[in-house]
This record gives structure tokens, sequence and C-alpha cells, in this order.
DNA sequence: GCCGTTTTCGGCCCGACTGTTTTCAGTCG
């Protein structure tokens, strides 16, 4: 099912826009906030809470908002939203999108110059028109202008496929500098979340002024868009805003956890240190006295408020910091425990580089197997495999696994999961790969009952062995089919099917909050890169870090198998599903 | 508007920076 958590907390969070330009309390514009984010983090669907009757079980939701989300659940609308979208002009919301403009001044160059979309915020900006209202000077009407006009042709979020590479390309640069002590990205990029706001490093230096001329005059650096002693902001060629911040040696730990949040866990960590009586800030934790009892790493400052440090990608308020103070944190699944990698195209189909490239990369990433998985006959934009080059195929594999050996090639394919529910490939065909993943290419907008049944149905068939991409989502681009993915992990964990993690940067797909339900359902997960090319091997990272956010350990991820027990695994499923 | 092993009222994370001011409001993370 197309989860709603994402409309109901966008719905919030509209509310929370029109509060503000209303100037309504702080404290109740904090509240639909919070509820907001809330919802958006939770591991539960909320209609399931809905349907149970549990929606103010939510963090942040009471009787007035629960109220509100259950009548946009029930009706698809929400008469108190419709009616502040009358009041206030729900455009002027827009301008709060535009860094340096908050609700005041939003609500002034709404009242008093009627401007209510970014654009009409650009043009009154360049036109100085703004200069005479009070508050705003030369200056600030020049950031204006700079920034609504970035923000008009922004497209707000951007991939972490895209995010962290420039913040390590930075980290690179910068970290051999003798001024730079240490230096990590942090924000949403270290809790690797699939999609990224803002790109956030910090280095720790005695030596503030040094970092920022390096740091400003990067050859990455197109423009300078602000420099102080203590942060500093650059747009890269990309056009990606880079901020660093330069933090004192002493205070490092606690700030790295500060700015690593996310905000909900920072809230809840405060709260574990207000507990005790003490302080917990970006500068270190204090007693009542002032005291300071930790700060200059963050396995301190966590110890010191008794629990265990805990890798970024988990907190995000999901149950983490309970985890920690029970000393029962997961076991991590982690990138070095990946011995293969299960879902690969070479240039037979849609990739780019031919079989023998595609082996050697994984031999070079120190890979005992590789399963190349071409597609399969219908999907002719991809250069589909007839069973004619099926055969050919399965005779260069086998020529490939002389070649390389010990290293072993997979012969699989990415067979489509057509329309009805069959495969692409007679059952004849599918039993002589070593590996058959299924995966929906088409009619992506069959109704929910349809869709599930069809996936539901390639589950059954004995020869599949994993699901790839189970969602179809395309991040910023496409949202999931319509289909009960609850009920896929139910029969994937009936039939002894794999889940795909798959690790291209705008599937992630499963996600992490899927990715965890299906380890508390038992299903075996597996984490590909989905590669297109030789170098994208690599993108197992986002796959494997996606499952990290979902609580994954090792045990249940099917590619952290060394060869010999995955083969064992293929084949006793394989018997054991075909004499069913 | 939410919330409660100090509570059903009175708090709500907290500090820095910027640009505008001349002691501070607004914004941000």
């Amino acid at each position: 099912m197309a989860r709603r958590n994402e409309e109901l907390s966008l719905l919030l969070e509209n509310i929370a826009k029109l509060l503000a330009l209303k100037s309504e309390s702080p404290f109740r514009i904090r509240a639909y906030e919070e509820a907001a984010r809330s919802i958006s983090a939770m591991a539960e669907d909320i209609e399931d809470l809905h349907r149970a009757g549990r929606l103010t079980d939510i963090a942040g939701v009471g009787s007035s908002i629960g109220a509100k989300l259950g009548e946009y659940l029930d009706t698809g609308r929400s008469s108190y939203y419709e009616g502040l979208k009358r009041e206030v002009s729900v455009e002027a919301a827009d301008l709060l999108d535009v860094p340096s403009i908050g609700p005041a001044r939003a609500k002034l160059v709404h009242e008093r110059l009627g401007i209510s979309t970014v654009a009409e915020l650009e043009r009154a900006a360049r036109e100085h028109r703004l200069q005479g209202l009070p508050g705003f000077g030369e200056k600030l009407e020049d950031r204006i202008a700079r920034e609504a006009a970035r923000v008009a042709q922004r497209t707000g979020r951007m991939l972490l496929g895209m995010a962290l590479p420039a913040a390590e390309e930075v980290v690179r640069l910068l970290r051999d500098r003798p001024a730079v002590l240490e230096i990590n990205p942090a924000g949403s990029i270290r809790r690797m979340k699939e999609t990224i706001g803002d790109i956030d490093l910090l280095v720790a230096s005695n030596r503030p002024g040094e970092v920022m001329d390096a740091f400003t005059t990067l050859p990455i650096a197109r423009e300078v868009l602000a420099r102080g002693p203590t942060r500093s902001s650059i747009l890269t060629r990309d056009n990606l805003q880079i901020d660093l911040r330069v933090i004192k040696p002493d205070e490092y730990g606690s700030a790295l956890q500060y700015f690593t949040g996310s905000k909900d866990h920072n809230i809840a960590l405060r709260q574990v240190a207000i507990n005790r009586g003490w302080k917990l800030s970006e500068y270190g934790l204090f007693d009542a006295a002032g005291k300071r009892l930790a700060g200059r790493t963050e396995e301190e400052v966590y110890r010191a408020l008794g629990m265990d440090w805990m890798p970024p990608e988990l907190r995000e308020s999901r149950g983490e910091l309970e985890a920690a103070l029970g000393h029962q944190l997961p076991d991590l699944v982690a990138l070095k425990a990946v011995r293969g990698d299960l879902h690969v195209h070479s240039d037979w189909s849609d990739g780019y580089d031919p079989p023998e490239r595609m082996v050697e990369a994984a031999i070079a990433r120190g890979y005992q197997y590789l399963a190349l998985t071409d597609h399969s006959r219908s999907l002719g934009v991809a250069g589909g495999l007839s069973i004619e080059r099926v055969r050919q195929q399965r005779r260069l594999v086998d020529q490939l696994n002389q070649r390389y050996a010990p290293f072993r090639v997979l012969h699989g394919t990415e067979v489509d999961i057509l329309p009805s529910g069959d495969l692409d490939y007679p059952d004849d065909v599918l039993a002589q790969f070593d590996l058959v993943a299924a995966s929906v290419h088409s009619a992506f907008g069959q109704p929910r009952e349809r869709m599930t049944e069809r996936i539901l149905r390639a589950l059954r068939n004995p020869y599949v062995a994993v699901l790839s991409h189970p969602t179809g989502r395309l991040l910023l681009r496409r949202p999931e089919y319509e289909v009960d993915v609850e009920a896929v992990l139910q029969a994937a964990a009936q039939q002894g099917v794999a889940l795909e993690v798959d690790g291209q940067p705008d599937r992630l797909d499963l996600n992490d909050l899927w990715a965890r339900r299906a380890r508390d359902v038992g299903v075996l997960l597996v984490c590909n890169s989905d590669a297109h090319s030789a170098r994208q091997l690599e993108l197992v990272r986002y796959a494997v870090a996606t499952a990290r956010r979902g609580w994954v350990e090792p045990r249940t991820v099917l590619n952290t198998l060394p060869i010999k027990r995955l083969l064992a695994h293929l084949s006793r499923r394989g018997r054991k599903r075909r004499a069913a």
C-alpha cells in the first residue's frame, strides 16, 4: 500500500505554515510541526492506527490534531485546513521556503506589499521595494533577492547519492590540511537519509581562520555565500550549497552529536539529560552546577548518559535511545559484510560494461560472487534477452567461471513480472538460471488488489528467489505503485523469497521503514547495487545504509553469506519449493 | 496544541548569527 504518512505529515506542516503567517502562538505552531515529524518518522502506518482508533498514541498528537487527522483520513479533506486557506494566502506560505524569510517577514511583505509568491518576492527585492519596510535594510534585501532566485529554480531536496559524494569530495580536499584535526559530514547525510536538504560538514580545529580560508577557496567553490569565524557556506560548481562549521576540539563530540541529529533524536536525548538534572547542548554535557561531564567525543556523551554509542543511521527516534540505554542496540549489517552482488546488468541488456568487466570489478571489490541479472525478453527498451540469448549467455558464464575461479559468477535474470503475474520466461527456462530475481517494470497503474495479486503470484513461482525493488518507487519522481506491501512481506517470509533493498540512489527500495518491518517479520533481505556499469557496483553502499536505517542485522541479509552457503541456500530452497 | 513518577496548569531545547538597531527581533539549526 502506498503509505499515507507523508501526505498527512504534509497536511500538518501546511497548517503550521498558515498558522505562522497568522502569527498564532508559537507553541501551537510547534505542536503541528512536531506532530508532522512524528507521523513522517514513525514506523507504523497511520491508516492502521486510525482504524484501531489509536491516532492519539502518536507522540505529539492529542485530541485536536487527532480529530483533524481522522477527518482527513475519512473524507480526504480537512475543514480546518480549508478554513485557514480561505483566511490566509496559501501561496504566501511558500515564502517560508526562502532562507532568511520566517513567519514575521513573510507576513510583513504579504500584508504591506501583497507579495504571495517567491517570484514576486524576488522581483520586489530586485526593484528595492523591500527596503522601506521595518527591519529590512540593503543587505537583507540583497540576500533575499539571491535566495529567492535560488529557491525559484531549485527542486528542494536532493538524493543522498548526489549529496554524499559532494560532501566526501570536500572532506577529501580538506582533511590533510594542518589546521584540520577532524572532519565529518553531519546532519541527514551522516544519518544516510534517502534525501538531503542541506549538506553540513563539521571540522575540529584550533585555527578556524585557516580552515575557513581553505574551505572558501576550494577549487570546487563557485561562490562564497557566507564567511564567518565559525560557519561558512559555499555554492559548488554543481550548484550545491555546502555549510561548514569549525568546532573547538574539546567540544567536537557534542557538536557532532548535535549537528547529526535527527532533531527528534536530539530532543529525546536532551530529555534524558534533563531527567538527570543535567543539560546537553552542542557545547557539551553539563551537570546542575555547570560542571562539564562530556563533550570531546560522541562516545563520551552517550556513555555519560548511560547509553551505548549508536550508529548515526539509527538516530531517528524510533526506539534507539531505549535500546542504547538497555545495551540492546542491533548489530547492524556493514558494507564489509557483503560478499557479493546479486543484481547487476551488463551490456547484454541495458548495462554499459561487458560481463567480464563486471566480474573483474566485483573481484576488485573483494567479492566472492556476482550474479549477472540482465533483463528478460519483454523489456524491449532495456534490451531484454531472448531465450536464445539466454542460452548464449549461459555458455559465456560457464567460460567466465573457468577463467576467474574460484570467483563464482551466477547466471541470473531480472525477469519481468508481467501484468498478469506470469513471468516473462517459461519455467523450463527459469529452471536453468542459478538465480531468478523478479520485478515489475510495466503497468504501474494497476489497482491495489490486482498489483498485489500479480506480485504474490510471482512469489509463488518456485524458481523465484528474489523480488527486486519491491515497491517500484523512484525518489523525487514517482511514488510506489499501489500494493499491499505487508501481504508481500508475509508471502515472502512464507515462500522463503528474499526481498531486495536496491541501492540505486533514486530507488532505495525497499526503504528503511519497510526493511525494518521485513526484519521484524523474518523476511530475508538482499542488499544489491542494481549496477548498470562496473563503477556502479559501489551503489551497494546505499542499499546497506538503507538496511542499517531499518535496524537490519547481517544474519538476515542473503548476500552476506559466503559462496558455499549461498549456493546451499539457493539449491535447498529450490528443491523444497519445487517439491511442494 | 500537547503533555504530566514533581503536574490537568503552565511549561514547551537552546544558543548563535545577522542585520538592524542602540538593546533587539527574526531566523536558523
